[in-house]
DNA sequence: ATCTATTTATAACA
DNA sequence: TTGTTATAAATAGAT
């Protein structure tokens, strides 16, 4: 239809190609829109030209997501399903993982034992026992760090008492002398002592760290 | 173009809708066709009758999956990634739950316990001692069960020794009348003795079922 | 379906 | 791109 027939084959050149890109183009979403109110059907184009630019066309009693629903629902083939499929197959393996924690869970605190047999309680007392004995051990481990704070504070109480004593041996010598002289003297006194005697941080696993 | 003008608005005819809508179709397929020839152009037309019935045409050198992302990628609208992103919810939903799991199990095994204080080491240590406590409850459940039988297995024993002894005295009478009479004489032994001696099944839950 | 008078789309050109 | 126009193609209505 034009001015000579054509012959449906690539238009090989480049500018007419574009040129009658645009007017067939057109003419398609002309048409698309026609028969989309001439009999109430849903159409749905989309073009891409050799350069790469889109245009598209949707009857305006749908949308694209929508036609492509139907279009799987009807022709049975899947146009996003692959990733949709391997998305599903991880969160059943996940599933099942979480499944399987679950019931290993429900089995560590006693519960749901009703279905096994002695020979599956086994493993699960010794694990259970091992858990205690780990636990236990860490509690203990915090119990000796406790006792060497003790340990630690009571020095520090001593050498501050020491110290004490001393400052009021100053306190004799005179007010002014005290106070000019007791930084002095206290690094005099820790020069002295031995180092077991110094005063260690505390450690920060005794705080609570939340 | 026909035999008279047409207004573009929806035919009420139904049967000139139809013929329409089929005429129609073809002629934007073969213009899709065309113009996917003629410029090179991707194109996809998924038409639906009002009745329901597919229609398609994708050119050739692509899919229509193919075509969709390039649509998803040049427009920037989602088609199916509302899916997607529901999926992909679920799965780090689930994972977290996991990850929540893996650690719980961690704990009560013994495992990765340097990260916890005190305070957080008492409720993993009571729920140990509680799940040691019915994992030893089962188990004693077991024990019990078995010393049942056992006592049961010997008051058989004992049934069946004294079934014995009879049939040796019944041998003194005469193979023959032993033949016959056995199985009598059993009967007759067995409504002598008391309930409590009669055989039970052994407990189900003692047998592998694996 | 098929026919055909007409309308519509568009190829070539500007 | 847009517009014009001669002509090819599509199709409405009839068969």
């Amino acid at each position: 239809m034009g001015r000579g027939k054509i012959e449906i084959k690539r238009i090989e050149n480049s500018t007419n190609r574009q040129v009658t890109f645009s007017k067939r183009r057109n003419g398609i979403i002309k048409k698309a829109r026609e028969i989309s109110v001439l009999c109430e059907a849903q159409v749905s184009v989309v073009i891409f030209s050799s350069s790469g630019k889109m245009s598209e066309y949707c009857s305006p009693s749908t949308s694209l997501p929508n036609i492509l629903e139907r279009y799987q629902h009807n022709s049975g083939k899947k146009l996003w399903d692959a990733k949709h499929e391997s998305l599903h197959a991880e969160i059943d393996r996940i599933k099942k993982e979480n499944d399987n924690m679950q019931i290993e869970l429900r089995h560590l605190k006693g519960q749901d034992l009703n279905s096994l047999n002695p020979k599956e309680l086994m493993p699960i007392e010794d694990a259970l026992q091992n858990g205690l004995t780990g636990v236990r051990d860490k509690q203990m481990d915090f119990l000796k760090m406790l006792k060497k704070n003790e340990r630690l504070l009571e020095e520090e109480n001593k050498r501050l008492t020491y110290i004490l004593h001393h400052q009021h041996l100053a306190m004799d010598g005179g007010v002014r002398e005290m106070e000019m002289g007791y930084h002095q003297k206290e690094r005099e006194f820790a020069a002295q002592m031995p180092m077991a005697f110094r005063v260690q941080p505390i450690q920060p696993n005794l705080q609570e760290n939340k």
